[in-house]
DNA sequence: ATTTGCTAACCTGTATGCAGCTATGAAGAG
DNA sequence: CTCTTCATAGCTGCATACAGGTTAGCAAAT
Protein backbone atom coordinates (compact mmCIF):
# COMPACT_ATOMS: atom_id res chain seq x y z
CA UNK A 1 0.00 0.00 0.00
CA UNK A 2 1.40 3.08 -1.04
CA UNK A 3 0.51 5.06 2.23
CA UNK A 4 3.30 7.27 3.27
CA UNK A 5 4.63 7.71 -0.33
CA UNK A 6 1.44 9.57 -1.63
CA UNK A 7 3.99 10.73 -4.21
CA UNK A 8 5.91 13.78 -3.51
CA UNK A 9 5.53 17.62 -3.25
CA UNK A 10 1.94 18.53 -4.53
CA UNK A 11 2.20 21.79 -2.86
CA UNK A 12 4.47 24.20 -4.59
CA UNK A 13 5.17 26.02 -1.87
CA UNK A 14 5.33 22.68 0.49
CA UNK A 15 6.66 22.60 4.26
CA UNK A 16 8.81 20.26 5.12
CA UNK A 17 9.15 17.81 7.64
CA UNK A 18 7.22 14.68 9.50
CA UNK A 19 4.35 17.35 10.14
CA UNK A 20 3.95 17.18 6.34
CA UNK A 21 3.74 13.26 6.05
CA UNK A 22 1.05 12.83 8.86
CA UNK A 23 -0.62 15.98 7.66
CA UNK A 24 -1.02 14.30 4.25
CA UNK A 25 -1.73 10.49 5.43
CA UNK A 26 -4.40 11.57 7.33
CA UNK A 27 -5.83 13.91 4.45
CA UNK A 28 -5.96 11.67 2.02
CA UNK A 29 -7.60 8.84 4.62
CA UNK A 30 -10.09 11.60 4.95
CA UNK A 31 -10.48 11.65 1.53
CA UNK A 32 -10.45 8.34 0.42
CA UNK A 33 -13.40 8.13 3.17
CA UNK A 34 -11.43 5.39 5.27
CA UNK A 35 -11.99 8.10 7.86
CA UNK A 36 -15.87 8.66 6.88
CA UNK A 37 -17.35 12.12 8.17
CA UNK A 38 -18.33 12.33 11.66
CA UNK A 39 -15.44 10.01 13.08
CA UNK A 40 -13.20 10.99 15.76
CA UNK A 41 -9.66 10.91 16.22
CA UNK A 42 -7.93 10.69 19.14
CA UNK A 43 -4.22 12.72 18.98
CA UNK A 44 -2.69 10.26 21.40
CA UNK A 45 -4.02 7.39 18.95
CA UNK A 46 -2.73 8.97 16.05
CA UNK A 47 0.61 10.08 17.91
CA UNK A 48 1.17 5.84 18.82
CA UNK A 49 0.95 5.24 15.09
CA UNK A 50 3.10 7.07 13.68
CA UNK A 51 5.52 6.79 16.58
CA UNK A 52 5.64 10.48 17.74
CA UNK A 53 4.43 12.83 20.57
CA UNK A 54 0.87 14.08 20.43
CA UNK A 55 2.78 17.38 19.33
CA UNK A 56 3.15 16.84 15.40
CA UNK A 57 0.14 15.38 15.45
CA UNK A 58 -1.97 17.87 16.52
CA UNK A 59 0.18 20.33 14.20
CA UNK A 60 -1.55 18.45 11.17
CA UNK A 61 -4.64 18.13 12.67
CA UNK A 62 -4.86 21.90 12.91
CA UNK A 63 -3.84 22.06 9.13
CA UNK A 64 -6.44 19.62 8.47
CA UNK A 65 -9.09 22.01 10.75
CA UNK A 66 -7.20 25.05 8.54
CA UNK A 67 -8.73 22.94 5.35
CA UNK A 68 -11.89 22.39 6.45
CA UNK A 69 -11.65 18.51 6.43
CA UNK A 70 -12.16 18.17 10.22
CA UNK A 71 -13.40 19.93 13.40
CA UNK A 72 -11.67 20.25 16.44
CA UNK A 73 -13.77 20.32 20.23
CA UNK A 74 -12.17 20.41 23.38
CA UNK A 75 -12.73 17.68 25.48
CA UNK A 76 -14.10 15.67 23.05
CA UNK A 77 -11.37 15.37 20.04
CA UNK A 78 -10.98 16.09 16.57
CA UNK A 79 -13.90 14.86 14.23
CA UNK A 80 -14.04 14.58 10.61
CA UNK A 81 -16.44 16.86 8.96
CA UNK A 82 -19.50 16.11 7.42
CA UNK A 83 -20.63 16.94 3.52
CA UNK A 84 -22.53 20.01 3.80
CA UNK A 85 -25.04 20.07 1.04
CA UNK A 86 -24.83 23.25 0.59
CA UNK A 87 -20.94 23.70 0.41
CA UNK A 88 -21.16 20.79 -1.95
CA UNK A 89 -22.38 22.97 -4.10
CA UNK A 90 -20.61 25.79 -3.52
CA UNK A 91 -17.37 24.05 -4.05
CA UNK A 92 -18.21 22.36 -7.33
CA UNK A 93 -19.64 25.55 -8.57
CA UNK A 94 -16.17 27.19 -7.99
CA UNK A 95 -14.03 24.08 -9.36
CA UNK A 96 -16.36 24.74 -12.60
CA UNK A 97 -14.89 28.07 -12.79
CA UNK A 98 -11.38 27.80 -11.84
CA UNK A 99 -11.10 24.78 -14.36
CA UNK A 100 -12.55 27.22 -16.99
CA UNK A 101 -10.06 29.78 -15.92
CA UNK A 102 -7.26 27.45 -16.43
CA UNK A 103 -6.28 27.87 -19.91
CA UNK A 104 -5.66 31.96 -19.28
CA UNK A 105 -2.44 30.86 -17.13
CA UNK A 106 -1.18 27.89 -19.39
CA UNK A 107 2.52 26.75 -18.62
CA UNK A 108 3.21 25.70 -21.98
CA UNK A 109 6.62 23.85 -21.09
CA UNK A 110 4.69 21.47 -18.65
CA UNK A 111 2.77 20.08 -21.50
CA UNK A 112 5.22 17.27 -22.87
CA UNK A 113 5.39 15.62 -19.06
CA UNK A 114 2.28 15.97 -18.33
CA UNK A 115 1.31 14.73 -21.14
CA UNK A 116 3.93 11.47 -20.31
CA UNK A 117 2.34 10.78 -17.20
CA UNK A 118 -0.79 10.96 -18.34
CA UNK A 119 -0.54 8.29 -20.83
CA UNK A 120 0.96 5.98 -18.09
CA UNK A 121 -2.48 6.57 -16.82
CA UNK A 122 -4.37 5.53 -19.38
CA UNK A 123 -2.49 1.96 -19.22
CA UNK A 124 -2.90 1.53 -15.41
CA UNK A 125 -6.88 2.63 -15.83
CA UNK A 126 -6.92 -0.35 -18.49
CA UNK A 127 -5.63 -2.56 -15.95
CA UNK A 128 -8.32 -1.25 -13.34
CA UNK A 129 -10.96 -2.59 -15.81
CA UNK A 130 -13.32 -4.90 -13.26
CA UNK A 131 -11.56 -4.68 -10.38
CA UNK A 132 -13.44 -2.13 -8.45
CA UNK A 133 -10.36 -1.29 -6.78
CA UNK A 134 -11.66 1.69 -4.94
CA UNK A 135 -8.29 2.99 -3.28
CA UNK A 136 -6.58 2.71 -7.02
CA UNK A 137 -8.74 4.50 -8.76
CA UNK A 138 -8.94 7.20 -6.64
CA UNK A 139 -5.04 7.39 -6.67
CA UNK A 140 -5.41 7.26 -10.58
CA UNK A 141 -6.92 10.64 -9.85
CA UNK A 142 -5.05 12.21 -7.17
CA UNK A 143 -2.50 11.81 -10.16
CA UNK A 144 -4.37 13.07 -12.85
CA UNK A 145 -5.28 16.33 -10.76
CA UNK A 146 -1.48 16.85 -9.90
CA UNK A 147 -0.53 16.36 -13.63
CA UNK A 148 -3.01 18.69 -15.03
CA UNK A 149 -2.21 21.44 -11.82
CA UNK A 150 1.14 21.37 -12.92
CA UNK A 151 0.30 22.80 -15.87
CA UNK A 152 -1.47 26.07 -14.43
CA UNK A 153 1.41 28.41 -14.41
CA UNK A 154 -0.44 30.91 -11.65
CA UNK A 155 0.59 29.77 -8.36
CA UNK A 156 -2.42 31.40 -6.59
CA UNK A 157 -4.81 29.67 -8.96
CA UNK A 158 -2.83 26.41 -8.74
CA UNK A 159 -2.63 26.35 -5.07
CA UNK A 160 -6.57 26.87 -4.70
CA UNK A 161 -7.52 24.09 -7.83
CA UNK A 162 -5.51 21.95 -5.06
CA UNK A 163 -6.86 23.17 -2.56
CA UNK A 164 -10.69 22.77 -3.78
CA UNK A 165 -10.18 19.44 -5.32
CA UNK A 166 -9.21 17.72 -1.98
CA UNK A 167 -12.02 19.16 -0.71
CA UNK A 168 -14.69 18.03 -3.59
CA UNK A 169 -13.05 14.88 -3.93
CA UNK A 170 -14.25 14.03 -0.22
CA UNK A 171 -17.60 14.33 -1.25
CA UNK A 172 -17.30 13.33 -4.44
CA UNK A 173 -16.53 9.29 -3.07
CA UNK A 174 -19.01 9.45 -1.05
CA UNK A 175 -21.38 8.30 -3.65
CA UNK A 176 -18.84 6.41 -5.91
CA UNK A 177 -19.65 3.61 -5.11
CA UNK A 178 -22.86 3.68 -7.17
CA UNK A 179 -21.68 4.73 -10.51
CA UNK A 180 -18.63 3.30 -10.23
CA UNK A 181 -18.10 1.69 -14.10
CA UNK A 182 -19.69 4.96 -15.26
CA UNK A 183 -17.00 6.83 -13.31
CA UNK A 184 -14.54 4.35 -15.17
CA UNK A 185 -15.70 5.02 -18.60
CA UNK A 186 -15.79 8.84 -17.83
CA UNK A 187 -12.39 8.77 -15.92
CA UNK A 188 -11.03 6.74 -19.57
CA UNK A 189 -12.63 9.49 -22.02
CA UNK A 190 -11.51 11.96 -19.93
CA UNK A 191 -7.70 10.83 -20.20
CA UNK A 192 -8.30 10.44 -23.79
CA UNK A 193 -9.36 13.67 -24.51
CA UNK A 194 -6.82 15.03 -22.62
CA UNK A 195 -3.97 13.39 -24.43
CA UNK A 196 -5.20 14.72 -27.55
CA UNK A 197 -5.64 18.44 -26.33
CA UNK A 198 -2.02 17.92 -25.04
CA UNK A 199 -0.95 16.75 -28.48
CA UNK A 200 -2.28 19.66 -29.61
CA UNK A 201 -0.81 22.16 -27.32
CA UNK A 202 -4.01 23.02 -26.67
CA UNK A 203 -3.84 23.55 -22.67
CA UNK A 204 -7.16 25.92 -22.43
CA UNK A 205 -8.78 22.78 -23.91
CA UNK A 206 -7.79 20.88 -21.04
CA UNK A 207 -9.15 22.75 -18.75
CA UNK A 208 -12.67 22.82 -20.39
CA UNK A 209 -12.12 19.30 -20.94
CA UNK A 210 -11.97 18.67 -17.35
CA UNK A 211 -14.72 21.67 -16.57
CA UNK A 212 -16.83 19.19 -18.54
CA UNK A 213 -15.98 16.31 -16.55
CA UNK A 214 -16.16 17.65 -12.97
CA UNK A 215 -19.97 19.13 -14.47
CA UNK A 216 -20.50 15.29 -15.55
CA UNK A 217 -19.86 14.21 -12.03
CA UNK A 218 -21.97 16.87 -10.50
CA UNK A 219 -24.91 15.63 -12.56
CA UNK A 220 -24.72 12.29 -11.44
CA UNK A 221 -24.09 13.06 -7.92
CA UNK A 222 -27.00 15.16 -8.03
CA UNK A 223 -29.59 12.74 -9.56
CA UNK A 224 -28.08 10.06 -6.78
CA UNK A 225 -29.04 12.38 -4.51
CA UNK A 226 -32.48 13.52 -5.95
CA UNK A 227 -33.24 10.02 -6.19
CA UNK A 228 -32.25 9.30 -2.30
CA UNK B 1 -6.06 51.60 18.58
CA UNK B 2 -8.16 48.27 17.94
CA UNK B 3 -5.75 45.79 17.95
CA UNK B 4 -7.13 42.71 19.29
CA UNK B 5 -10.46 43.69 18.49
CA UNK B 6 -10.05 44.08 14.95
CA UNK B 7 -13.94 43.43 14.12
CA UNK B 8 -15.53 40.18 15.00
CA UNK B 9 -15.22 36.84 12.46
CA UNK B 10 -14.31 37.93 9.03
CA UNK B 11 -13.82 34.19 8.35
CA UNK B 12 -17.35 32.16 7.47
CA UNK B 13 -15.88 28.93 9.22
CA UNK B 14 -13.96 30.41 11.98
CA UNK B 15 -11.71 29.00 14.83
CA UNK B 16 -12.18 30.09 17.57
CA UNK B 17 -9.90 30.77 21.10
CA UNK B 18 -6.66 32.68 21.83
CA UNK B 19 -5.12 31.12 18.93
CA UNK B 20 -7.01 32.61 16.35
CA UNK B 21 -6.40 35.99 18.12
CA UNK B 22 -2.78 36.16 17.79
CA UNK B 23 -3.16 34.44 14.29
CA UNK B 24 -5.13 37.80 13.45
CA UNK B 25 -3.25 40.30 15.44
CA UNK B 26 -0.10 38.87 13.85
CA UNK B 27 -1.32 38.75 10.31
CA UNK B 28 -3.01 42.13 10.76
CA UNK B 29 0.55 43.69 11.51
CA UNK B 30 2.32 41.84 8.69
CA UNK B 31 -0.04 43.41 6.18
CA UNK B 32 0.16 46.69 7.70
CA UNK B 33 4.18 46.26 7.15
CA UNK B 34 4.02 46.94 10.55
CA UNK B 35 6.61 43.82 10.62
CA UNK B 36 8.37 44.49 7.56
CA UNK B 37 9.60 41.29 5.11
CA UNK B 38 12.74 39.51 6.28
CA UNK B 39 11.44 41.08 10.16
CA UNK B 40 12.49 37.91 12.55
CA UNK B 41 9.82 36.87 15.02
CA UNK B 42 11.02 35.17 18.21
CA UNK B 43 8.24 32.78 19.68
CA UNK B 44 9.82 34.11 23.26
CA UNK B 45 9.56 37.61 22.40
CA UNK B 46 5.64 37.08 21.39
CA UNK B 47 5.06 34.86 24.17
CA UNK B 48 5.34 37.15 26.70
CA UNK B 49 3.91 39.93 24.77
CA UNK B 50 0.95 38.17 24.64
CA UNK B 51 1.21 36.35 27.90
CA UNK B 52 1.17 33.40 27.07
CA UNK B 53 3.70 30.37 26.70
CA UNK B 54 5.04 29.54 23.28
CA UNK B 55 2.98 26.79 22.36
CA UNK B 56 -0.21 29.11 21.39
CA UNK B 57 2.21 31.56 19.60
CA UNK B 58 3.85 28.61 17.90
CA UNK B 59 0.51 27.61 16.18
CA UNK B 60 -0.54 30.91 14.82
CA UNK B 61 2.66 31.15 13.38
CA UNK B 62 2.27 27.54 11.62
CA UNK B 63 -1.06 29.33 10.15
CA UNK B 64 0.65 32.43 9.03
CA UNK B 65 3.70 30.00 7.52
CA UNK B 66 0.73 27.82 5.85
CA UNK B 67 -0.72 31.56 4.22
CA UNK B 68 2.33 32.08 3.24
CA UNK B 69 2.76 34.83 5.07
CA UNK B 70 5.90 33.69 6.66
CA UNK B 71 8.38 30.96 7.15
CA UNK B 72 9.86 29.27 9.87
CA UNK B 73 13.71 27.99 10.07
CA UNK B 74 14.61 25.25 11.93
CA UNK B 75 17.56 27.23 14.29
CA UNK B 76 16.65 30.72 12.98
CA UNK B 77 13.09 31.87 13.55
CA UNK B 78 10.41 32.35 11.64
CA UNK B 79 10.27 35.66 9.06
CA UNK B 80 8.04 37.34 7.39
CA UNK B 81 8.82 36.44 3.94
CA UNK B 82 9.31 38.60 1.17
CA UNK B 83 6.86 39.96 -1.78
CA UNK B 84 8.41 37.78 -4.52
CA UNK B 85 7.15 39.50 -8.52
CA UNK B 86 6.21 36.48 -9.66
CA UNK B 87 3.91 35.86 -6.75
CA UNK B 88 2.85 39.26 -7.12
CA UNK B 89 1.44 39.31 -10.37
CA UNK B 90 0.35 36.14 -10.21
CA UNK B 91 -2.02 36.90 -7.38
CA UNK B 92 -3.29 40.03 -8.70
CA UNK B 93 -4.21 38.15 -11.75
CA UNK B 94 -5.87 35.89 -9.78
CA UNK B 95 -7.72 38.53 -8.07
CA UNK B 96 -8.54 39.84 -11.10
CA UNK B 97 -10.69 37.08 -12.22
CA UNK B 98 -12.24 36.49 -8.79
CA UNK B 99 -13.51 39.81 -8.62
CA UNK B 100 -15.28 39.70 -12.05
CA UNK B 101 -16.52 35.83 -10.62
CA UNK B 102 -18.22 37.88 -7.82
CA UNK B 103 -21.24 38.62 -9.86
CA UNK B 104 -22.00 35.59 -10.61
CA UNK B 105 -22.74 34.06 -6.88
CA UNK B 106 -25.28 37.57 -5.36
CA UNK B 107 -25.71 37.27 -2.03
CA UNK B 108 -28.84 40.28 -2.78
CA UNK B 109 -30.04 39.83 0.90
CA UNK B 110 -26.60 40.71 2.23
CA UNK B 111 -26.76 44.59 -0.06
CA UNK B 112 -28.65 46.84 2.67
CA UNK B 113 -26.48 46.00 4.83
CA UNK B 114 -23.03 46.48 2.75
CA UNK B 115 -24.72 49.40 1.52
CA UNK B 116 -25.09 50.96 5.20
CA UNK B 117 -21.70 50.29 6.02
CA UNK B 118 -20.00 51.23 3.35
CA UNK B 119 -21.87 55.25 3.72
CA UNK B 120 -20.08 54.61 7.06
CA UNK B 121 -16.71 54.01 5.38
CA UNK B 122 -17.60 57.11 3.08
CA UNK B 123 -17.80 59.51 5.94
CA UNK B 124 -14.59 57.98 7.90
CA UNK B 125 -12.54 58.62 4.54
CA UNK B 126 -13.78 62.07 4.31
CA UNK B 127 -12.67 62.59 7.52
CA UNK B 128 -9.16 61.04 6.26
CA UNK B 129 -8.60 63.40 3.93
CA UNK B 130 -4.78 65.11 4.61
CA UNK B 131 -4.02 62.95 7.49
CA UNK B 132 -2.02 60.73 5.76
CA UNK B 133 -2.71 58.14 8.49
CA UNK B 134 -1.94 54.82 7.14
CA UNK B 135 -3.44 52.28 9.75
CA UNK B 136 -6.94 53.93 9.39
CA UNK B 137 -6.51 53.80 5.74
CA UNK B 138 -5.93 50.37 5.76
CA UNK B 139 -8.59 49.67 8.42
CA UNK B 140 -10.80 51.51 5.66
CA UNK B 141 -9.92 48.98 3.11
CA UNK B 142 -9.81 45.97 5.42
CA UNK B 143 -13.78 46.95 6.31
CA UNK B 144 -14.16 47.31 2.56
CA UNK B 145 -13.61 43.89 2.35
CA UNK B 146 -15.33 42.30 4.88
CA UNK B 147 -18.78 44.27 3.44
CA UNK B 148 -17.94 43.06 -0.24
CA UNK B 149 -17.18 39.46 1.20
CA UNK B 150 -20.47 39.04 2.59
CA UNK B 151 -21.77 39.90 -1.28
CA UNK B 152 -20.54 36.78 -1.90
CA UNK B 153 -23.15 33.98 -2.16
CA UNK B 154 -20.34 31.34 -2.40
CA UNK B 155 -18.49 30.09 -0.01
CA UNK B 156 -15.45 28.73 -1.38
CA UNK B 157 -15.10 31.95 -3.67
CA UNK B 158 -15.65 34.02 -0.67
CA UNK B 159 -12.47 32.10 0.91
CA UNK B 160 -10.43 32.20 -1.93
CA UNK B 161 -11.40 35.95 -2.26
CA UNK B 162 -10.32 36.79 1.73
CA UNK B 163 -7.38 34.50 1.35
CA UNK B 164 -5.56 36.33 -1.46
CA UNK B 165 -6.94 39.57 -0.13
CA UNK B 166 -4.70 39.39 2.40
CA UNK B 167 -1.72 38.27 0.66
CA UNK B 168 -1.96 40.96 -1.87
CA UNK B 169 -2.73 43.93 0.34
CA UNK B 170 0.82 43.25 2.34
CA UNK B 171 2.32 43.48 -1.15
CA UNK B 172 -0.17 46.77 -2.14
CA UNK B 173 1.04 48.53 1.00
CA UNK B 174 4.84 48.28 0.32
CA UNK B 175 4.25 51.29 -2.12
CA UNK B 176 1.42 52.26 -1.02
CA UNK B 177 3.29 55.29 0.41
CA UNK B 178 4.18 57.03 -2.77
CA UNK B 179 0.58 57.28 -3.85
CA UNK B 180 -1.22 57.77 -0.89
CA UNK B 181 -3.05 61.16 -2.33
CA UNK B 182 -4.07 59.20 -5.82
CA UNK B 183 -5.32 56.04 -3.82
CA UNK B 184 -7.64 58.04 -1.10
CA UNK B 185 -9.11 59.85 -4.35
CA UNK B 186 -9.73 56.21 -5.50
CA UNK B 187 -10.82 54.69 -2.39
CA UNK B 188 -13.34 57.38 -2.47
CA UNK B 189 -14.34 56.64 -6.47
CA UNK B 190 -14.44 53.04 -5.63
CA UNK B 191 -16.94 53.90 -2.56
CA UNK B 192 -19.22 56.20 -4.91
CA UNK B 193 -19.54 53.65 -7.66
CA UNK B 194 -20.29 51.01 -5.16
CA UNK B 195 -22.73 52.47 -3.70
CA UNK B 196 -24.74 53.67 -6.42
CA UNK B 197 -24.34 49.85 -7.89
CA UNK B 198 -25.95 48.58 -4.21
CA UNK B 199 -28.54 51.39 -4.91
CA UNK B 200 -29.58 49.58 -7.81
CA UNK B 201 -28.57 46.15 -6.47
CA UNK B 202 -27.01 45.04 -9.04
CA UNK B 203 -23.97 42.92 -7.54
CA UNK B 204 -22.00 42.12 -10.33
CA UNK B 205 -21.54 45.80 -10.75
CA UNK B 206 -20.12 45.58 -7.43
CA UNK B 207 -17.89 43.05 -8.51
CA UNK B 208 -16.47 44.55 -12.10
CA UNK B 209 -16.04 47.91 -9.63
CA UNK B 210 -13.47 46.09 -7.66
CA UNK B 211 -12.02 44.67 -10.58
CA UNK B 212 -11.23 48.01 -11.62
CA UNK B 213 -10.22 49.40 -8.95
CA UNK B 214 -7.35 46.39 -8.21
CA UNK B 215 -6.12 46.55 -11.85
CA UNK B 216 -5.92 50.57 -11.30
CA UNK B 217 -3.56 49.56 -8.25
CA UNK B 218 -2.08 47.64 -10.06
CA UNK B 219 -0.83 49.52 -12.72
CA UNK B 220 0.57 52.36 -9.82
CA UNK B 221 2.32 49.30 -8.67
CA UNK B 222 3.72 48.46 -11.63
CA UNK B 223 4.84 51.95 -12.85
CA UNK B 224 6.54 52.77 -9.77
CA UNK B 225 8.48 49.42 -10.07
CA UNK B 226 9.45 50.53 -13.52
CA UNK B 227 10.22 53.62 -12.54
CA UNK B 228 12.77 51.94 -10.04
C1' DA C 1 -39.77 3.19 35.58
C1' DT C 2 -37.99 7.69 34.88
C1' DT C 3 -35.35 11.42 35.81
C1' DT C 4 -31.79 13.84 37.98
C1' DG C 5 -27.28 14.50 39.88
C1' DC C 6 -22.62 13.11 40.53
C1' DT C 7 -18.32 11.03 39.64
C1' DA C 8 -14.72 9.20 37.08
C1' DA C 9 -12.41 8.46 32.86
C1' DC C 10 -10.87 10.53 28.75
C1' DC C 11 -9.83 14.22 25.61
C1' DT C 12 -7.93 18.61 24.18
C1' DG C 13 -5.41 23.17 25.55
C1' DT C 14 -1.33 24.94 27.66
C1' DA C 15 3.20 25.26 29.81
C1' DT C 16 7.79 23.77 30.07
C1' DG C 17 12.12 20.97 29.71
C1' DC C 18 15.39 19.13 26.56
C1' DA C 19 17.72 18.04 22.16
C1' DG C 20 19.27 19.52 17.69
C1' DC C 21 20.36 23.16 14.61
C1' DT C 22 22.17 27.83 13.11
C1' DA C 23 24.59 31.98 13.14
C1' DT C 24 27.79 35.00 15.17
C1' DG C 25 31.98 36.48 16.94
C1' DA C 26 36.30 35.86 19.12
C1' DA C 27 40.73 33.68 18.85
C1' DG C 28 44.51 31.76 16.50
C1' DA C 29 47.22 30.51 12.24
C1' DG C 30 49.01 32.13 7.96
C1' DC D 1 45.78 42.14 7.97
C1' DT D 2 43.04 38.08 6.33
C1' DC D 3 41.18 33.67 6.65
C1' DT D 4 39.90 29.65 9.17
C1' DT D 5 38.15 27.37 13.25
C1' DC D 6 35.61 26.67 17.12
C1' DA D 7 32.93 27.79 21.12
C1' DT D 8 28.71 29.79 22.57
C1' DA D 9 24.28 31.91 22.74
C1' DG D 10 19.81 31.67 20.94
C1' DC D 11 16.37 29.70 18.27
C1' DT D 12 13.06 26.09 16.72
C1' DG D 13 11.32 21.01 16.92
C1' DC D 14 9.73 17.59 19.90
C1' DA D 15 8.28 15.25 24.14
C1' DT D 16 5.81 15.40 28.28
C1' DA D 17 3.44 16.94 32.56
C1' DC D 18 -0.47 19.34 34.11
C1' DA D 19 -4.91 21.97 33.92
C1' DG D 20 -9.51 22.61 32.12
C1' DG D 21 -13.44 20.77 29.80
C1' DT D 22 -16.79 17.07 28.24
C1' DT D 23 -19.24 12.89 28.26
C1' DA D 24 -20.88 8.42 29.69
C1' DG D 25 -22.50 5.68 33.18
C1' DC D 26 -24.07 4.64 37.67
C1' DA D 27 -26.73 5.62 41.66
C1' DA D 28 -30.29 7.67 44.16
C1' DA D 29 -34.57 10.05 44.61
C1' DT D 30 -39.19 10.77 42.93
Amino acid sequence: MSESATSENSRTRAPRGQVTDIYRTLRDRICLLRYPPGMLLGEHELAEEFTVSRTPVRQALQRLEYDGLTETRNGVGTMVTGVDPNAFRDIYAFRLRLSEMMGEFPAEDEAPHALSTILLLQDRLVALRGQRDMEAFWQLNHELHHATNRLIANLALRETHERYYFQASRIWYSVIEAFFEEQLADLASELNEIVGALRAGDIRAVGYIQRNHIAFGLHRVASAHAAV
